[in-house]
DNA sequence: CCACCTTGTTAAAAAACGTTAAATCGGGAC
DNA sequence: GTCCCGATTTAACGTTTTTTAACAAGGTGG
């Protein structure tokens, strides 16, 4: 579980680091809104992320802003000061999903980013249901359903499938997949995955408007043109 | 499994009403918060609270508030048609498990249900007790019950059986069962906890939302989507 | 257009797992 | 101790999943 948290106020970012690290919760800490954008960028597999509104160089809002436009689905709970009612709610508008006035103890944040993870994360993560183009893709039964059709899926074929649906029209690299579903790319994983993406293929030959394509030396993107 | 339920709606509570008796559980369904907490005292055995925050002569905070002098364990989740940051905060300062904003679709509330039973079960676990689909399992006694059948299971079994029970929708590695069950995991052991696990899913048949999938060269997991 | 690297495809080999039945073990009755 | 019985392990064989191999095809940069 990784959490991004910006906050410029030295004292007050490590305190909440060292808690949600002894929570178990993996943190990156960054001290102003261009730290933390650059940071998101980079960053790989975060689940929330935890904003202190007034910041240096860019503040919590505007660093939703450009947080969103390049994970829609990201959760993020804002610390703020004052009680500023048109902040909040501009902030709320951008897809906050919690804020918190300081000062709050860490328990009531800790409540909040549990309570948040429950509500987003039962979608995708627990419940594994996934859709794209006329199929429905169930992770946890390991079953791809097109109308009355149901293919049953091998763990390998199922996490893979798993990971490109999670990235709908994203270019997901050959090294991660290896990585996420193999463990480590070796020359023969990646061998062994271009057999499993040709597989995948076959799979989904049923809707034309589903595809897997090759991005030639980096990886693949499941595309959904329906 | 027993359900409270208080809701004024009269068509919302039927709904809940209908749709949570098909899935399985006992309901008991409330008018409002004063005789919501007098079917509290009467009723025995209830297992989990969902309570509308606006009602009549009661509304769902103050009720929560009595139900947990009564008992301070009981999990709670409320029905709340605003985004009302205030009272939510309230609600889950009081120990509410999780809150739900309407309108939500009743896959959602089954799963936050499911979800808080999963996390607030384990004490009943402890003492050996564990559900999952249609069936329950006493550890102690050795016993698996699909209704009205009773199994009794072999040591090994029920040693197995209890180490998936423990780790629903989580996948269990092979090495890790063998040692937990078979104390080391020799070429044989793991030849015969094949031979456990196909004795296993015979037991499980009953249900088809109930099943252990394979995770191939990793282990398997019981997988529970009813 | 040609060497070179990456990916596609297919089939065979190798592991891992499923299933069934027979062999073995171990505790209680006698 | 011996016999019996269910529980467990071993064995053998079948099936599925995954990996490896070999060759074809496609893209890329010189």
């Amino acid at each position: 579980m990784k959490v991004l948290l910006a906050e410029d106020d030295q004292n007050l970012g490590m305190i909440l680091n060292d808690y949600l690290t002894a929570k178990g919760y993996e943190t990156i800490l960054c001290r102003d809104g261009e730290e933390a954008l650059a940071t998101f960028k980079k960053a790989d597999g975060l689940t929330i992320c935890i904003l202190d509104v007034m910041m240096p160089k860019m503040d919590g809002f505007e660093l939703a802003e450009e947080i969103r436009q390049l994970d829609s689905k990201i959760p993020m709970i804002f610390l703020t000061a004052k009680s500023m009612k048109e902040d909040t709610i501009a902030g709320l508008k951008l897809g906050a999903d919690d804020y918190i006035t300081k000062p709050f103890s860490m328990e009531e944040l800790l409540l909040r980013i549990q309570a948040i993870l429950r509500r987003t994360q039962p979608e995708d993560t627990e419940r594994g249901q996934y859709t794209f183009g006329k199929f429905a893709y169930d992770y946890q039964k390991r079953i791809l359903k097109h109308g009355e059709q149901e293919v049953k899926l091998t763990s390998k074929e199922s996490e893979l499938l798993k990971l490109f649906a999670q990235n709908v029209n994203q270019t997901v690299d050959r090294t991660k997949a290896l990585k996420v579903v193999w463990g480590d790319d070796s020359y023969f994983n990646a061998r062994s995955m271009d057999v499993y993406i040709a597989k995948l293929r076959k799979y989904l030959k049923p809707d034309e408007n589903v595809q897997i394509l090759t991005v030639h030396g980096q990886g693949f993107k499941l595309v959904d043109l329906s």
